[in-house]
DNA sequence: ATGAAAGCGCTAACAC
DNA sequence: GTGTTAGCGCTTTCAT
């Protein structure tokens, strides 16, 4: 029931706290055998150190802190897999924490997880976090930061991307050469550089195709209904062909499950495409063409360059930006 | 960039360190004017008070710690959901770790979490955690912990379940019903008393149809790989006919992508029912029929029972289990 | 090679 | 109503 301290192993042996401590952490001038004898009180006393007690006096733990928007989604999932994978092998405990979109409750955990003193944070923001205020007060008192996907563009801080313009220009060039006339964008909010960016890329393919005047962007949440709400809108406005390239998965979704009830038919009048390559998106009928951004790949990066800058904090002088490729999954809704 | 305390405050305002402590955690017997005082000081200079000290002083800290098998499970992010719903409503934040279904990383998890101090526990546990002894530890040292779903049967601690046997006991008599010949068991590994128990109802409801001699119980993983496997096992051990019971959604999800590869007819020759409602389950083609576990309602009764003991420990004494309802959803694949 | 002692930031028992 | 002081368990400088 109660704790067992190193002062219990150093009265046990008549030793001082100083040199229980320094054995337990193999310190250097010490004698072997006394390390062997405290390592051996202390297991047999069943010692734990107590952790608290030394993030206290070094401010700091072996934990990382990830913070998502919301985990039930297979991207953040998958990233949250890729960190652990490496935090774990290199000595790091992982705490997660999600927004669930809300830059309140991103706030409130960023805070947390300071408090507690973690070794540094992975994070990916909300759609609603719109400054970067709660973030940079943290990185001005010198909390260890980087980014995945979702990131604020103002902050210097490492980062792990994919190269977003880029997979929504050769997606949409791509559904213009299927022969579709005219790509239809259902994007989500612009202050994320992802959706900004990702909606540049689509203005860009299209423009060069000769069809800035055709272009039509619906800025919207990313969530599945947010999809299946456009897409009805979409008929509502009077568009009765052409081809959605979504800003992510679940919109594309959401989008396919609302054509299909109004029995469009699918790819021969609408095309769908969407962005991350979701399980699902193969279970589905028809099987949704999308673009396959690797997560786990994104996951591990980001741990790595993590915990680079926690071992050498010189390196943050000039933080590192990571872009992973993409590719296009073509299936059946293009 | 350096800390602001307590003494900071004291010094500025010409008071003792433990008059400021008393104006900020709102102590009775002071005057408002120098709480007031206090605290607008204490904004004033951007305070942030050190929970790792108050951690160290008081051993406990109000966060509260999940642990489940892995959060790309609906179920399982859907329990995290309620789960943080109530907490954040009553002053506790949350954090999350998965086991990966490894009792290795479980028990990592359990001991940082008990490390780091948490007001308590609330766990789901692993598909390889034959013993309990690593949770048993802990609660011997007084931590609080509840279980929801997968518990260790031999734990004396407040639970949240669904009444396993009784479900699939429904669900197998029900197949029956419905013109099946015999109805198969994809089962998960019996020493979670969940998989158990779903055996068992499947088993009693065979007997009392007389069926005893047709029972069969595959034991495997949870996973929609051991459904996919399962499905051909079942097929090369010869079965033609009957309904398969699965232990969950993902096992069902598998089968059934199994059975479509063999162009087996669904539900004609052979049916499938899961376990969960997973959203996935309407999605695909044919629509899944499944039990319907509250997966929100589970965490918020795991949060709820959490926070009884943490305020009033004496309830251990007599832990509560709440069972939770189940629903028969019948969709096109029974 | 080992010990004594200070201190991380906070709370609370004890004084007045 | 407010101050003094000890101490939570640990690390680390300074002695010896």
């Amino acid at each position: 029931m109660k704790q067992i301290t190193i002062k219990h192993i150093a009265a046990e042996l008549n030793l001082s706290v100083s040199t229980v401590s320094r054995a337990l952490t193999d310190y250097p001038n010490l004698s072997q055998a006394t390390k062997d004898l405290v390592k051996s009180k202390a297991k047999e006393l069943g010692y734990r150190p107590n952790i608290i007690a030394r993030s206290l006096k070094c401010s700091t733990s072996d934990q990382i802190g990830i913070i998502v928007p919301e985990i039930r989604h297979i991207f953040f999932a998958g990233a949250i897999h890729g960190i652990e994978e490496v935090a774990y092998k290199k000595g790091f405990t992982t705490i997660i924490a999600q927004s669930n979109e809300e830059v309140e409750r991103e706030e409130i955990n960023l805070n947390s997880m300071y408090l507690h003193r973690v070794s540094g944070i992975i994070a990916s923001i909300s759609q609603t976090s719109t400054s970067s205020e709660h973030f940079k007060k943290l990185i001005d008192r010198g909390v260890n930061i980087v980014f995945f996907d979702r990131d604020f563009e103002d902050l210097n801080v490492p980062k792990v991307k994919i190269d977003d313009f880029a997979a929504a220009y050769k997606m949409t060039k791509f559904m213009l050469s299927r022969g579709f006339k005219k790509v239809i964008h259902f994007g989500g909010h612009l202050h994320l550089s992802i959706c900004r960016l990702r909606r540049n890329g689509y203005e860009q393919a299209m423009t060069e195709a000769g069809l800035e005047k055709e272009i039509l962007a619906y800025e919207s949440g990313m969530l599945e209904s947010d999809g299946y709400l456009l897409a009805e809108r979409m008929i509502k406005d009077g568009i009765k062909e052409g081809a959605v390239l979504a800003v992510n998965d679940p919109v594309a979704v959401g989008a396919l499950r609302r054509f299909k009830e109004f029995n469009i038919d699918i790819p021969g009048k609408v095309g769908v495409a969407g962005f991350s390559n979701n399980p699902i998106t193969e279970m589905i009928t028809p099987r949704l063409t999308t673009i396959e951004q690797p997560f786990l790949e994104m996951g591990r990066t980001a741990a790595e360059l993590l915990i680079e800058i926690i071992k050498d904090p010189s390196k943050k002088e000039n933080p590192k930006t990571v872009i992973l490729d993409t590719k296009m999954i073509i299936r059946d809704t293009v």
